[in-house]
DNA sequence: CAGTGTTAGCGAACGGTGTTAACTTTGAAG
DNA sequence: CTTCAAAGTTAACACCGTTCGCTAACACTG
């Protein structure tokens, strides 16, 4: 028992698998550079083969079809954006739960601006797959963990703010009856994964944090999407605006919000 | 001059015209209805010109090319959904303006769910074409225009509540400065297509308008793309509460939401 | 070292796509 | 009846994802 070697742990990898890694990865870049570089219409199994010096069949080596390059890559990127935004709100030392919440709220949005192609994967897939809905609620598939992953980042830091420091939250009495199990459900999913002290937050603060990403979510997508463009040409303080007027909403002062505001 | 037939106005449709304008109606229908029962993947010009009888080539008589067809589509189901919206509204009689735009919004919702890849197509365009970008702010395209339709619907119903009975915006020393200047072009924008009495409304109107329609936006393009999945299974009770939620900031009492609730 | 089996990558091919060009048919107008 | 423009065809081009069969190169075993 004592012996390394005789457990069936990761033995080390071979040349082969070495290299093999590599050409997964390399595939996965130039696939990203060329969503950025020219667009999700002109990314295609040729044109990623053509700019590595290869075939196009020689791919399915590595990936059994196209669209599990793209879904692989989609995972690989919410990964990507969920260490970015912890790294981010890391960097902020000594800060507040309050702070880091807005630090990782602001940085989403950085992202997605910074990287409209890339976002426009990852938060507007066509439409989603019929089997992914009829899949059994626990079958989580590749997108599905990362997805969950990225997710879980608002979620810890909602509800870490929300252990330092609450805020006024609908009482239970006063959400609709069909929501109520539903957020029951969910709560207990997510102690699972956190532990007790999360079984013990109202059912009124998983209301407010939908909520909030709800508007999140549709503030960020609507400017990516240059939806917003038919009034406004300069979306920032219309973010910052509505930032700081979520975050009131959450019992943080509107100075804690402005401190940490992008210098323009 | 009181020559009917010496005017260019319209002439009366020739034989031609009549059937090439049926034409040019059933391949958008044959179009729509690929789409919504075998999913975007599957419309492509020739299985459109099969399902007709046809051959893809034909279709180039009607259509510059593939895009134009689809953006046309777009186009004409902006202006579907907004009569729809209107209609919807208008079967209420003797409705109040709150009760009007409750019902707007939730007419919105109600099409968005029952018609799940036709939003896709309309509200998660891959990714804004630059060009259109680069336009000039009045040079507007067909589905430019009828997107302003669209979203027109909600500014009559949000400003006739606002003159119907005003409910509280910020003042103008409260909004951001790099806010105040575009709200200004966007109301005076409006202001030429409604009349003066849209230029009395105070800036922080819009503020407030842009960020429920924000809020809307997430709220259904979240439920339609299945992002609320991880949480909830049933979003109407959400969606109702975020509607009540939604009308109380604008005056709405939670009544006049609850009374055209749909029966479950 | 020789032999052997696995793996990476290639070329050809199949059925599909949007699009163009050249041609035929059709129908309305002078 | 003639003429001419429009509608629709077939053939072809360049591209796509994908499969098949093959050739090398590699890693391991006797």
């Amino acid at each position: 028992m004592t012996d390394v070697s005789s457990r069936d742990e990761v033995p080390p990898p071979t040349r082969r698998e070495r290299v093999r890694a590599a050409t997964v990865q390399e595939i996965k870049q130039v696939t990203r550079r060329l969503l950025v570089e020219r667009g999700p219409q002109q990314v295609s199994l040729r044109a990623i083969a053509r700019e590595m010096g290869m075939t196009a069949p020689g791919l399915y080596r590595y990936f059994p079809s196209y669209d599990d390059l793209l879904v692989e890559l989609v995972a690989d990127m919410y990964g990507e954006l969920a260490d970015l935004l912890i790294e981010e709100r890391e960097a902020v030392p000594g800060a507040d739960p309050g702070c880091r919440l807005v630090v990782t709220t602001r940085a989403f949005r950085a992202w997605a601006v910074a990287h409209p192609r890339e976002y426009g994967l990852l938060f507007a897939s066509p439409v989603p797959s019929l089997k992914e809905i009829a899949a059994p609620p626990h079958s989580c598939s590749s997108v599905h963990l990362s997805g969950m992953r990225f997710g879980n980042v608002f979620v810890e830091a909602f509800f870490e703010l929300w252990g330092w420091r609450p805020f006024p939250v609908p009482a239970d009495d006063e959400l609709p009856g069909g929501l109520v199990s539903q957020f029951v459900g969910y709560r207990a999913e997510l102690a699972e994964l956190y532990g007790d002290e999360i079984a013990q937050v109202p059912l009124g603060a998983f209301h407010v944090f939908l909520a909030c990403w709800v508007r999140l979510y549709g503030l960020v997508a609507l400017e990516v999407f240059s939806h917003l463009h038919f009034c406004l040409t300069d979306v920032e303080p219309f973010f910052e605006a509505n930032l700081e007027d979520l975050a009131a909403q959450l019992g943080i002062p509107a100075e804690t919000v402005r401190r940490g505001r992008p210098v323009r």
